[in-house]
DNA sequence: TTACAGTTTGAAAGCGCTTTCATTCTGGGC
DNA sequence: GCCCAGAATGAAAGCGCTTTCAAACTGTAA
């Protein structure tokens, strides 16, 4: 550090130690400590004191030694899949936000949709000492999970789990594909494809169960060979449609898991000629960011990346107070835009 | 990764200390630390030991009591503006699977295109002790940045600037705005207009000149009035394109300073009934992820920001291991899609 | 006035690791 | 056979903070 301008200040602020601030302000140590945690009362005088020489001094605790002193670390350790997919980027966006407020900083690591990465993401986490896990989603086995939970309180976004030191929040994908499916119906159509997301993922197989549920309810049969394979990524969206297409089944909706799925069966469609929504109705699942610029904007279900994010940040915040977090996560709602229209007559 | 089955050491991982692997190996945590640090010789006999011992056990060395006393945390901080931009995303990737190849983790934080938010970043980010500090674009002012780097190795990406414990990358984005520009004109168009990005950020205007060289180049009197001012975003996009249309210029193509500007700027074509290539050309700059899947398929510049992520960490771990990192960043290219065409005569 | 519960404070012992500094071994060179 | 440079190792002093534990007060009941 060179000539930091700031008058008295000139001291290396990284060198400022706690120590110094209480010679500074004629205390112990540990009462400085004291009134930096709030740990015990101090006396008004000398609280006042030591927050001048804290001032004064720019002193900044070190949360290496913090951590290595006090066992926590104030960071928190996200597991995600992908720091680069559109849905759980949002999500992480919520997440820091959230902890930011609380001082509590976020450790991002990514598992790549691969269960090994994830455990080995987890142990990473794990050796650097973070108060708690935030799992979006992820790959590993709920039992992995509890395990988990045992020895750091957990956060996961995407099940439904009990277990102590443990919350889970999970979305609606049920109600949700319902409600798409639903929309597909009510503007007429009744042969109805969908583009399935990864089976290995529960979202992918709870939103089949809301497609299943919204046909059953209208009274229409589903039809295996409506159904078609994806990975929640674009390119399987477009390998998907092309596949439903070739097949030369006859369908004038498609309801695609998720919306990335969504933009690679409308690349499909358009290679092949035909106009969504005139000759097809298309919706998505997510509400990404990009749906809105979709051409044409992508009627899709929304979900709530961002507020995910801060909640599943507030449970570990609540978590970690000792709490009992009772999150309630927002219900689906569709939106409806410009690829799905009336069935034409 | 099920039940703890391994054996023996059902032991709690995170409580094996250095101390026991000393103790367990009959050596003096003196050695144990050179051994892990490769500090000093030592007799193949102890280390032997030494390492079994540290096999046996799980010993995990802990971050935080290795960061404060040997001053060094593994863990680089990255500054970037939104951790859920779709160009930085892929940027973030990059530089987490490079960093990770060598034991450091990333340590993410958002500026928000916010001056003041990033400065705050980079205090949150030393505060932490992190070892080196990348700073994807951003806001801040390159003297800030170079005294920043007197105190900890820094690596910026989109500046050139020189300065010691500092390496800039720059991507060519002049040489890839006109390429861009180039296209459009080798495709007979005349009156191309521009959408900016915020003039704020050297890309934008290190574009602009991009633009306004391929014009020159090719005998194109410069316009005022076909340039729109956007901000890098979707809507801004969207916006910019409407006042273009709106303002009555004649224009058959459109060069947009990014992708999520293009995208914008389709839309508000789309809305106008406006077909892309046929009645106007549209080419963007960053050739996103989703570029591909756009309808249709965008003509962009190809940034390669995985590529730079990369490169960014390995300038920085270069730097850390107190080289002097001489990085090639690659050369713009074009990609040609569908959202171009040659002029309709 | 004495004793005692309650409240503030400070001293000191770590947290788990790195790093001097000193010590004990080596093996040559004389 | 003795002395010394150099190699391998260990002891111990921190790194900057938290957290007992005990000391020093405070006020109050007896």
């Amino acid at each position: 550090m060179r000539a930091p301008i700031r008058s008295k200040a000139a001291v290396d602020t990284r060198k400022v130690t706690l120590g110094m601030v209480a010679e500074h302000s004629g205390v112990s140590p540990s009462t400085v400590s004291r009134i930096l945690n709030g740990t015990a009362i101090v006396s008004d005088a000398k609280r006042e004191s030591v927050e001048r020489a804290i001032a004064e001094l720019e002193f900044v605790p070190n949360p290496m030694a913090r951590g290595l002193a006090g066992g926590r670390t104030l960071s928190v350790g996200v597991v995600t899949q992908a720091i680069d997919s559109p849905f759980y980027g949002i999500a992480l966006r919520g997440i820091e936000d959230e902890l930011d407020k609380s001082g509590y900083s976020a450790l991002f690591v990514s598992g790549h949709w691969n269960a090994v990465e994830e455990a080995r993401c987890v142990e990473t986490l794990r050796s650097r000492r973070v108060d708690g896990i935030i799992v979006l989603t992820g790959r590993m086995s709920d039992s992995a999970l509890r395990a988990c939970a045992k020895t750091v309180p957990v956060v996961v976004t995407g099940r439904t789990l009990k277990a102590t030191g443990l919350v889970s929040l999970n979305f609606d994908n049920v109600a949700g594909a319902r409600m798409a499916t639903d929309h597909l119906i009510q503007l007429g159509h009744r042969r109805i494809a969908f583009i399935t997301g990864d089976p290995a993922h529960p979202d992918a197989v709870e939103r089949e169960q809301g497609y299943r549920a919204a046909l059953e309810a209208a009274g229409i049969a589903f039809q295996a060979n409506l159904v078609a394979p994806g990975q929640f990524h674009e390119e399987s969206g477009r390998l998907a449609m092309e596949h439903l297409l070739q097949a030369r089944q006859r369908f004038t909706g498609v309801f695609a898991a998720n919306d990335q799925m969504a933009f690679g069966a409308a690349l499909a469609l358009h290679q092949r000629g035909l106009r969504v929504p005139d000759d097809m109705s298309l919706v998505g699942f997510d509400d990404l960011a990009a749906s809105v610029y979709a051409l044409p904007p992508l009627s899709t279900v929304h979900q709530p990346g961002y507020e995910l994010g801060r909640l599943a940040a507030t449970a570990m915040l609540q978590l970690l107070a000792g709490g009992k977090p009772r999150i309630e996560v927002p219900a689906p709602r569709f939106i409806v835009r410009e690829s799905s229209a009336r069935r034409r007559p």
